[in-house]
DNA sequence: CATGGCCGGGCATACGTATTCACGTGGCAT
DNA sequence: ATGCCACGTGAATACGTATGCCCGGCCATG
């Protein structure tokens, strides 16, 4: 008996306003917390909706509000177009994110990207998103147009990396200098003095370059300056920091540490010492960067400077918000810690 | 001067039929590709729809479709509701997921979930997405109630898992009994007769199970019956695989390989022989599942099973979409490949 | 030359929600 | 007793797109 329901229909605000006894637009305010509806009309709202199984349609909402309630995460891959892995730690960082858009009632949107084609448009220009989290755009010079262009539309974003004076929109980052500097130090304080950097001191990639400098400054701390034999270029892949190891050690500068500027390069800079019959830390003490999950599972376990993915993701999600909220928010520096391990 | 355009509100539908002269639904058509609209027109509004820089409102698209070009990735998270890692295996189909959506002209919205919670009802539900990609959610049968739900409303669904005869919904899954049946055969040839298999044979995680059933079954092939003295239950970390290596040792019972029912486990164990000094693979040959990143990377190299994570998320997408488009799709079972490398 | 079919495109409308405005009903103070 | 205000709610409408329907021409055919 009664119209309990047409039936392979999905419910409206309109059905439940019936069986409420309200309006549709009670029910709306009802829903969504609004001051105006007193609480026994709430009451009965939310027990209709409970019973029809109602749920607000988002799309009708967004386009009502003109407001997505939606992040988009943009990873940038980097040289692999193929199946290659994205950055670990990026990965890591994906579980807070999303943690944290979920506690402020967003949905997270994610993509991969190529470098070419035109990203920045499908996303907040066609209100999937109100904003968006760029991951992995580490040369900031290579970028720059992009975000230019992002900013001329008024999108909102925030970008993972280092945080240089003068650069466009906001930027959320570890303090990789005080991470070189925290590692260097603590390489020195072991009585090491002929330490290497294997990874790239160069401003494409200028995270590299700050751990660098935190580095150097260590270095100049105890009176040293950085040599150049002892630094080997690698990008940050197990295989790179391997070959660059090799070279070092057939080069003949005699070392007895490696600051490497990420764990991967850590890795295989462990493994290039492993073949080459340099134990690690007795001959080579070595330390990473990143905290990889694979750097405790390294043998010997890997020293290394931690990042939280945590903490970077939230804040990453907390800034964008304030950004779209309009607060005048600028760039974070993020704590690093250092963790001592087997391998120094 | 012409009105260009009220500045500063984003161009509409309206707004680029204005300018290239025809009427609204002519630019949906035209930009939808629909082929009631000739070529010179499309030209036009294409042209038009460029020059303001025009995207279409997802948002009202959606609505008036009744579909919301999007996928939704559903994590659910395992054991620590913290700041746990997710499962590497997962992490590493998220490439190929968001490729292939994109692909296909999908958006991909992701979620970690909790056990606890509705997780069905906010996604198809409120039209946040056309269907939903289940991962994680290894046990069969403590879902089953929320699979029988999502079935009820309709809403479309493939999980990644063990597929079972009988079972709801459509799954994807590699082919575990096949896996374990060819590291078996493996360490077989290997000459190796005492074989440990460390993880667990319980149906509460049916790719283990299954994996251990390929292991018996190569036992059996070479006339050995599995030995309950060689099973030691772990969960699949790396601490876990330590410990349970650790108590097979100290039974005493003898063995010369371990297959590992997840790369983590074998990572553990590796450290736990390393620990009682017993020689990888020298003295025991050991063999994982999964394929890490991290099995490459340990020393020695891990010979492992691997899964092809690309693959995996493509046919996810491809049958979820198969499944949306109404079409009756069976579940699939992904071949595996054993990598040999310097662990056995 | 008349008629029928076809093609291209306009008109009207629906999708489901959120919000603005107006309205009625009490309570309180003048 | 009258005016005022606050409060709770309903009526109307806007958000921007996609689509069913219809209509006006054009060409081909009888």
């Amino acid at each position: 008996m009664g119209e309990v329901s047409n039936f392979m229909r999905r419910p409206t605000s309109f059905d439940i306003a019936a069986l409420a006894g309200v309006s549709q637009p009670t029910v709306s305010r009802a829903l969504s917390g609004s001051p105006a509806v007193s609480e026994t009309t709430r009451q009965r709202v939310f027990e209709a909706a409970e019973a029809l199984n109602y749920k607000v349609d988002k799309n009708a909402s967004n386009l009502r509000r003109q407001a997505s309630k939606t992040l988009a995460l943009l990873f940038f891959e980097d040289p692999t177009p193929d199946d290659s892995l994205i950055n670990p730690f990026y990965l890591s960082m994906l579980g807070s994110i999303t943690r944290t858009c979920a506690q402020r009632g967003y949905d997270l949107l994610i993509s991969f990207q190529q470098l070419s084609g035109n990203w920045h448009v499908d996303y907040e220009d066609s209100r999937k998103a109100d904003g968006i989290i760029l991951l992995g755009y580490g040369d900031y010079l290579l970028y720059r147009p992009r975000l230019e262009q992002l900013i001329e539309q008024g999108t909102h974003f925030v970008r993972w990396g280092s945080a240089q004076a003068g650069q466009l929109g906001t930027t959320i980052g570890s303090d990789n200098a005080q991470g070189g500097l925290d590692a260097a130090r603590h390489l020195l304080a072991q009585g090491r003095r002929r330490i290497a950097f294997i990874g790239t001191a160069s401003p494409q990639y200028p995270e590299f370059l700050e751990r660098w400098r935190g580095y150097a400054a260590a270095l100049a701390e105890a009176g040293l300056a950085p040599d150049a034999a002892l630094q080997a270029d690698a990008i940050s892949t197990e295989e790179s920091g391997h070959d660059a190891t090799l070279q070092l050690l057939q080069s003949g500068t005699p070392f007895d540490a490696i600051f490497a500027s990420s764990d991967l390069i850590a890795i295989g800079a462990m493994r290039a010492l492993g073949e080459a019959g340099r134990l690690v830390p007795r001959a080579v003490a070595v330390v990473g960067f990143d905290d990889l999950p694979a750097a405790s599972l390294a043998s010997p376990p890997l020293t290394t400077v931690m990042q939280s993915p945590r903490r970077a993701g939230q804040v990453l999600v907390e800034t964008l918000l304030q950004l779209i909220e309009g607060e005048d928010v600028g760039n974070a520096v993020l704590p690093v810690q250092l963790v001592v391990r087997g391998s120094s």
